[in-house]
DNA sequence: CCCACTTATACTCATAATGAGCATTACATG
DNA sequence: CATGTAATGCTCATTATGAGTATAAGTGGG
């Protein structure tokens, strides 16, 4: 529709914009021993995706049609991610231009023989230097290097300056401060400073040297951007609402649930600790069965309470209340 | 782009997909005399949208320039909120489907002489319910009252009980449970129950005895639904992500700063609790200058330290660390 | 000048949440 | 039965939060 102010508060006839073409983007999420995994096409080249079209209902049902049509993995639960549409976006991109919209599903991952090309990667593939579980990745110190190289030859010193602070703000070098959450701000990072392999190859050259250091492998257009943006949020908010279910079967030990979080965040937890805060919260209850095969002592299995969802108190709130507190 | 598995990895031409029109549609807000506001067209019946046009270079310079040219105001921080494109959104659309984009952007009032029909209105004149900061509001008696009508007219025992279920939920009736966040599920609940004029617009009937209770004024088309959401983002973010400074002047109290949350938040918040949580985050710094025509003693002015968007540890971690505290 | 009135600002205190770690339990294996 | 391994239970210091009380510093009216 037009703006109101051209063409009167009902739309009227449509405008003489432009039309778009409209893409899906779907970032499929599981973990499996012990690895945040993603599910790719091209041996891991590419998302799936495929066009939105007039026959979807909306813009969910495209995105399961798409994926079931070229993974045959149905998808559970989803979520919209960002819409991209930036003009230089796409490398070859046909006449007209192209709306993507991305998406989030979480699901456990499949045993079914896939089709060529399909499959499950790590994602720690393609962001190495994400995966903080052993202590800081070994990558990270010559990717700090290359930074402070690139920060360096700046123009000006102000902007020597503004990079430096960027990249101090978003790897946290001096006092362990890794933030997990900032995976989107580090990749477009690397990618300003040309580490990554996306960045080159758009810009035919190869900065810093042409060292290629090993700063995980590149997907298609910009899909390994997207897959940022997912691990982002889905770090975000496995903190504040519980999501992580999503991606574990119906029962599962206390460790069996901490290890997926820590997959996801790239991040150790304290036991104990991470076993006292699902009590609290009440998101599990004992199935009754115990699970033997643990190398130790044998662990209770829980199950996801999915009454939670609708009792729930959202995250954290942050604001000092009047009157007697909610905060669950 | 087509799916890979059809066309190869680089894309090739395009996919015969029917094209689309793409909108972008923005809520913007600012807060003045302690009112929620957003900027509105048509004597507050639609919120400022416009095509995405070929000749923008983003979705969001796209945004940008349309609020700029029919509101002549301009934006400050700006974040995409959702896309929109279920088939039957919109009443009187063209041949050819939308796709809209929306985007939440926050500012200052402006003083400016506006053009006709343009002009900022509070929040709460669309969602009287929300507004709890002089306690629940009068409105919403009735609306529980034909909530629970609506509830006990569902088909069967297990939709009755499904129904009920909802309102509790989105509602909390019992225990002071009213959670400001669930701004967009309160608003569907209530549409499906044909308590909004929009559903009754749609639906072209008059559920629920055509008794027009007052659940505020109604937009054009999916409108309100959008601002719902921007409210419910807004009232989420505003607790993990220094974002009220974006709705204020560059100094101010500590009694405007917490004015202006609480008009957000729809709550009144504790005094002392407040300015406590805004010296422990050393978000703020005084600026040297009081304000003195409070009515009472003389407050200090503060100003929101910018550095800190640079240094801020993301919100409240749910997540027990090992290691060494992170967390601010 | 003293008054009541208003808001700002400073503290207090009980309770809850969090980080860190020690201790004990219950299996499997040799 | 000793040993290894993980599960589970508890403690303790520190910090964060909710809910106040107390004091300070202006205003305008007598």
């Amino acid at each position: 529709m037009t703006g109101p102010l051209e063409t009167g508060p009902t739309g009227g006839a449509p405008p003489a914009a432009a039309p778009f073409d409209a893409e899906l983007i779907a970032v499929v999420a599981a973990v499996t021993a012990r690895m945040p995994r993603v599910l790719t096409l091209e041996t891991g080249r590419s998302l799936p995706s495929g066009p939105f079209e007039s026959a979807h209902r909306s813009l969910q049902s495209g995105v399961r049609s798409w994926v079931e049509r070229q993974t045959h993995h149905p998808l559970g639960h989803i979520e919209q991610l960002y819409t991209f549409a930036d003009r230089d976006r796409l490398e070859n991109s046909g006449p007209r231009r192209v709306i993507s919209v991305s998406y989030l599903a979480l699901t456990l991952e499949s045993r079914m023989d896939p089709d060529p090309g399909v499959g499950w990667w790590s994602w720690y593939r393609y962001f190495p230097w994400e995966d903080h579980r052993q202590g800081p990745p070994p990558v990270l110190g010559p990717i700090l290097d290359a930074l402070e190289r690139w920060a360096s030859h700046g123009a000006t010193a102000a902007e020597r300056r503004m990079r430096r602070g960027r990249c101090r703000h978003a790897f946290r070098v001096e006092g362990h401060g890794w933030n997990e959450e900032w995976v989107l701000q580090r990749y477009e990072l690397l990618y300003e400073a040309s580490l990554i392999a996306e960045a080159r190859r758009r810009n035919r050259d190869a900065a810093n040297g042409g060292d290629p250091l090993r700063t995980g492998e590149a997907m298609v257009q910009d899909h390994r951007r997207i897959l940022a943006t997912a691990i982002a949020r889905l770090r975000a908010k496995i903190k504040y609402r519980p999501v992580v279910f999503e991606l574990l079967p119906p029962s599962f030990t206390y460790l069996e649930l901490q290890q997926a979080v820590e997959a996801i965040a790239g991040l150790k937890l304290h036991k104990q600790n991470f076993r006292r805060l699902m009590i609290q919260q009440k998101l599990v209850e004992p199935t009754g069965t115990i699970e033997s095969r643990t190398g130790g002592r044998p662990a209770r299995r829980y199950r996801f309470r999915r009454d939670v969802l609708m009792e729930q108190a959202p995250g954290g709130s942050r604001l000092p209340q009047e009157r007697g507190g909610r905060r669950i």
